[in-house]
RNA sequence: CGCGGGGUGGAGCAGUCUGGUAGCUCAUCGGGCUCAUAACCCGAAGGUCGUCGGUUCAAAUCCGGCCCCCGCAACCA
């Protein structure tokens, strides 16, 4: 029995482009929590690590002209990589895992066969569009025009042989698991996933688990062809780090089951109903708790690659330090829910928190002991209970206040907690005004040593309690107040009087500078803006198609001038508009096209446009389209540019071009 | 009636599960202090808690209707 151990996780991040500040939140809480077992006296096995298979790894190495591996190893262990971003924001994880890693690979193939000879793996169909020259599947809603997104060719109804893992069979375990145990928090999470894929029309799907039209991927031994598709491969990362199903390492009897794994939001489906169902099919004991976090959102909006809206870590950990960044993400934002990041909140909690309060006491507390007692403080004492009680007693109380939150993985409110203290210790100056005892040293000296020294007690408890949040400024703090090994440890956080009567400090550096924000906030936008624009390319447009089209096909397509008779807004829709044209036959032609987000309905009434007719009719939003209007698109500095083919007014409606 | 989250002083949030003085940070105004990083301490103004109705001695909190915002999904010929 070794309940003094504590293994926790963050998701294996997808290494298909650079992490951006919302991997840093999740890991940066998981190392928190990670640090705070340690400080308590757990044994902790903290794990993260690269989800590194799948489609579009491979794609895009393709992209890169490199072989997938080089790509994945590029993005994880190249200067500016995953790595080097968790050294940077020192991030303490007791062992990183890599799904390409031989071990891992091996004992997959083994969970696999396992899970297949008992029966909740078996072999079916995938259904889907395919597209022979591409050797691509297509899901219906993947498809453009009905046909492959990649070369605009005919797809065929086909069925890809997979295998699949039986969920369905387990859909009541883990219903009951998810409403009738605290397995899955925060608790609004749990109705969420049951009624959406539990619960929902035809029960829990059984899963997809492997695939064969690519092949970057653990191959599935006993079937060539066939390689595990992601979340199999990917969830079981938690397990096979410790050693299940290899020799690599040697920890699942000490660590499983996992206390509690760490996550986003987005991918709390398959840790809270995939992942306890594997392992239910391998009678595997289940992890304790499985908690999605929210996301951190940028003016409202979510963060994300195709808006280019991503805030870099790697800028905001340089310019601020490391401390105030991971601190920053812990104070500001409750865990669990969704927080809105700006470069405004950032300053302002640096300034408030770490500069006026905390590095400011810490200034103020050691320049005083340097200015009156040339930095040692004499044993002599002279405790004044109406004064220095409360202060007392609230710090004395805080490890329980702030574990109680820490348990709870409120992080914010733990913080809350210290910073309370902190205030008040701020108020003890005011109260007690040491600068007015120091006039009569002889009168008040010892007064002012208890004054100077609850202060010091009062900043040692809270920085001991900070160690997990910020690891290297707590050190800087514990050097200036003369604060030993044996004045940071746990145990010593809820006692008073650890530090020695005659303790020495020395007034350091300033922890904390304070920032202009006004001058700041204009500064970090021009560095951002040009991180983003110097990250996209200027000008792409599609390559030209290989294929020829013969001269015949070319002429079935009809294309006609048609003049604008008037342009609307879809209901419901931000991205169609409604077009009322006049193709010349008299009646009117209606036409929806994808272009709101380029052209304002007014502005294209009474234009000349060019348009194929001849397409068989089509429903969007409910809406019949009569064929398809022409433009011109390419990228610009990664944003999509789109313009339609307006011609010469003077050509009359209905004109065919050919 | 696709699923979910949210609407609380000027801004950003907590409180809602477990009804009972509406709390925090910033901004504003007034005062104090001078040890300190132009910071710290005290005080004030400012909210019909989206809206309508219900339950209750009592509703931000529980129940129902409606409005608005945001994700997911859908759609993007």
């Amino acid at each position: 029995m070794n309940d003094r151990k504590f293994y926790i996780t963050t998701p294996i991040y997808y290494p298909s482009g650079k992490l951006h500040i919302g991997h840093a939140y999740c890991t940066v809480a998981t190392d928190a929590m990670a640090r705070y077992k340690r400080l308590s006296g757990y044994d902790v096995m903290f794990l993260t690590g690269t989800d590194e298979h799948g489609q579009k790894i491979e794609d895009k190495a393709k992209e890169a002209g490199v072989t997938p591996q080089q790509f994945v190893d590029d993005i994880v262990t190249a200067p500016g990589g995953v790595l080097d971003l968790w050294k940077l924001m020192n991030i303490k994880y007791d062992r990183f895992i890599r799904t390409t890693d031989d071990y891992h690979v091996s004992a997959i193939q083994k969970i696999f066969k396992q899970m297949h000879d008992n029966g909740d793996i078996y072999k079916g169909a995938y259904k889907g569009k395919y597209c022979k020259p591409c050797e691509s599947f297509w899901t219906e809603s993947q498809l453009v025009d009905g046909k492959c997104p990649d070369c605009g060719r005919e797809v065929a109804d086909a069925e890809e042989e997979a295998y699949f893992f039986r969920a369905s069979k387990y859909a009541d375990r883990v219903r009951d698991l998810l409403l009738n145990t605290d397995f899955l928090e925060p608790r609004s999470r749990v109705n969420e996933m049951v009624n959406n894929f539990i619960d929902c029309e035809g029960g829990l799907q059984d899963l997809c688990v492997s695939r064969t039209s690519f092949t970057w991927g653990v191959p599935v031994d006993f079937d060539p062809g066939h390689v595990v598709y992601v979340w199999l491969d990917a969830l079981f990362n938690y397990m096979t780090a410790l050693g299940y199903q290899n020799d690599k390492y040697h920890d699942v009897e000490k660590f499983w089951p996992a206390d509690v794994h760490f996550m986003g939001k987005e991918i709390v489906r398959f840790h809270s109903i995939y992942w306890p169902a594997f392992l239910m099919s391998l009678n595997l004991p289940l992890p304790k708790k499985v908690y999605g976090s929210g996301w951190l959102l940028l003016d409202g909006g979510k963060m994300g690659k195709s808006t280019g809206n991503v805030v870099d870590p790697y800028l905001l950990a340089e310019r601020y330090g490391v401390d105030a960044l991971r601190f920053f993400l812990m104070r500001s934002f409750p865990f669990g829910s969704d927080g809105n990041f700006s470069n405004e909140l950032l300053i302002q909690t640096i300034n408030v928190d770490l500069a006026n309060d905390l590095g400011n006491l810490v200034s103020r507390t050691t320049a005083m002991a340097e200015k009156y007692f040339g930095g040692m403080l004499p044993e002599a004492r002279q405790a004044d209970p109406e004064l220095d009680d409360s202060l007392i007693s609230l710090a004395s109380g805080l490890r329980g206040r702030y574990e109680e939150q820490m348990e709870k993985y409120q992080f914010h409110n733990a913080l809350e907690e210290i910073f309370k203290v902190i205030q008040r210790a701020n108020k003890y100056i005011d109260e007690n005004a040491p600068w007015a005892l120091a006039k009569d040293m002889d009168a008040n000296g010892s007064r002012l040593a208890t004054v100077l020294y609850n202060l010091l007690e009062a900043v040692r408890v809270c920085t001991v309690l900070l160690l997990p949040f910020m690891p290297e400024s707590c050190d800087k703090i514990f050097a200036q107040i003369g604060g030993s090994e044996a004045a940071r440890t746990w145990d010593s956080a809820a006692r008073w009087g650890v530090l020695p009567a005659g303790v020495s400090v020395a007034k350091g550096e300033n922890l904390f500078p304070r920032i202009d924000m006004n001058k700041e906030l204009a500064e970090l936008e021009k560095l951002q803006k040009e991180a983003k624009k110097a990250a996209l390319p200027a000008i792409e447009i599609e390559p030209q198609l290989e294929e020829k089209v013969d001269f015949d096909t070319f002429c079935k397509s009809d294309f006609r001038a048609v003049k604008v008779k008037d342009c609307q807004n879809v209901r419901k829709s931000d991205k169609l508009l409604k077009f009322t044209l006049d193709d010349g036959t008299g009646t009117d032609r209606q036409i929806l096209s994808g272009i709101a987000k380029w052209y304002k309905p007014e502005e294209l009434i009474g234009k000349t446009l060019v348009a194929i007719v001849n397409l068989p009719p089509r429903k969007m939003m409910g809406q019949e389209s009569q064929g398809m209007l022409i433009s011109a698109v390419h990228t610009e500095k990664g944003e999509e540019c789109l313009h339609l083919l307006m011609v010469d007014d003077a050509i009359p409606a209905g004109a065919k071009l050919c």
